[in-house]
This record gives structure tokens, C-alpha cells and sequence, in this order.
DNA sequence: CTGTGGTCCAGGC
DNA sequence: GCCTGGACCACAG
């Protein structure tokens, strides 16, 4: 199937994403857009809609490998929760270092919401940029309640924007 | 607060 | 193969 590509805006970011069908394949950051649409579930979370993501397949969680074990017990957070990065380890009985590791290789961010996932004592890390983190948590911590996002939290982005 | 040892996978050699 | 370095954590001083 020929894979279609497109951005919307995050903030100050463009988040790119590559899908064919309900297939992600790719999701990334960039300062930069491209020409193109995105699913538009994918934009309505963007725009701070309590939109669930779970209906899409990931490329990430498609074979048997220690990660895409991990990667499906991130994708069953829900919406405006989080996880630490050792509970998940517990879960698919692995060490936190190891959910770090698959976190930072996770090729669909969003579809696999590893920002829902931060340390024990903290936010944790995120690349390329940890202020799309904080932004992502934010919007969702605000936007849960009605499903749309706060007038707070919409001031903020254009604050940083 | 600051070590430090545990953990386990990927990547470089 | 061996070595090293993580988007971490718990526990000791």
C-alpha cells in the first residue's frame, strides 16, 4: 500500500507522520513542516483533543521482539495518566533502563505515548526535545476533562510559539 | 544530598 | 565475543 505522508503543528513543532491505511510507520519532530495531511484523529490530538490513538496500528508493536512487548503496555496508558518508567519494567518484567531505551527508539511517538511515561522522581527525557514532553503533558493533564483543551493551556502554546 | 550496584539490550569494536 | 553506555531505580551513608 502506498504510504501517504503529511504534518500539523505541535506547539512550536511540526509533527511528521508517515501511515498507509490505519498503519502508522512513522512519527517525528521537526522544525519544519511538509506538504501533506495527517489523519485527522492525529491532528485533532495535536490541537489538545482528548483523542485516543489506540485505534491505529504501529509498525513498532507489529512483531514479538522485548520491545514490542514494551511498547504495547505503553500504549494501554490512558489519556491524561502516566506511568513511570519502572512500573512498565515490572510489567513485562524488564528493567527501567531497558524501557529508557525502547522510549528512545519508539519510531511512532504519540500512537505509542511514551510521553505518558516519565521517571520516578521526575519528567524523564524526550527527544528531540524535552519542551514537547512537558507541552504533550500538560495538554493532556488540562484537556482531559472536557476533551478539548483549556484556554490555559492554549495561551501557553501561544506563548511559546 | 551524593554514591553505588543492579539491570539488560544495542551498538561499536 | 567483550565493553560501554543509557529518556532508570532503590538503598545505603
Amino acid at each position: 500500500m502506498e504510504i501517504l505522508s503529511g504534518s500539523c503543528r505541535l506547539g512550536l513543532w511540526h509533527v511528521h507522520v508517515y501511515w498507509s491505511g490505519n498503519t502508522i510507520h512513522r512519527v517525528r519532530f521537526a522544525t519544519t513542516g511538509i506538504d501533506g495531511d495527517v489523519p485527522t484523529p492525529v491532528r485533532q490530538f495535536c490541537a489538545g483533543r482528548a483523542v485516543n490513538l489506540r485505534s491505529f496500528a504501529s509498525v513498532a508493536i507489529h512483531d514479538d521482539t522485548p520491545y514490542s512487548r514494551i511498547y504495547r503496555a505503553v500504549q494501554e496508558i490512558p489519556y491524561g495518566k502516566t506511568a513511570t518508567y519502572g512500573e512498565i519494567a515490572r510489567q513485562v518484567s524488564t528493567s527501567p533502563r531497558v524501557v529508557g531505551q525502547a522510549m528512545a527508539r519508539n519510531a511512532t511517538p504519540l500512537v505509542i505515548p511514551c510521553h505518558r511515561v516519565v521517571a520516578a522522581g521526575g519528567i524523564g527525557g524526550f527527544s528531540p526535545a524535552i519542551e514537547i514532553k512537558q507541552l504533550l503533558l500538560d495538554m493532556e493533564r488540562k484537556g482531559v476533562r472536557k476533551g478539548r483543551i483549556s484556554p490555559r493551556v492554549n495561551y501557553y502554546i501561544q506563548e511559546i510559539q
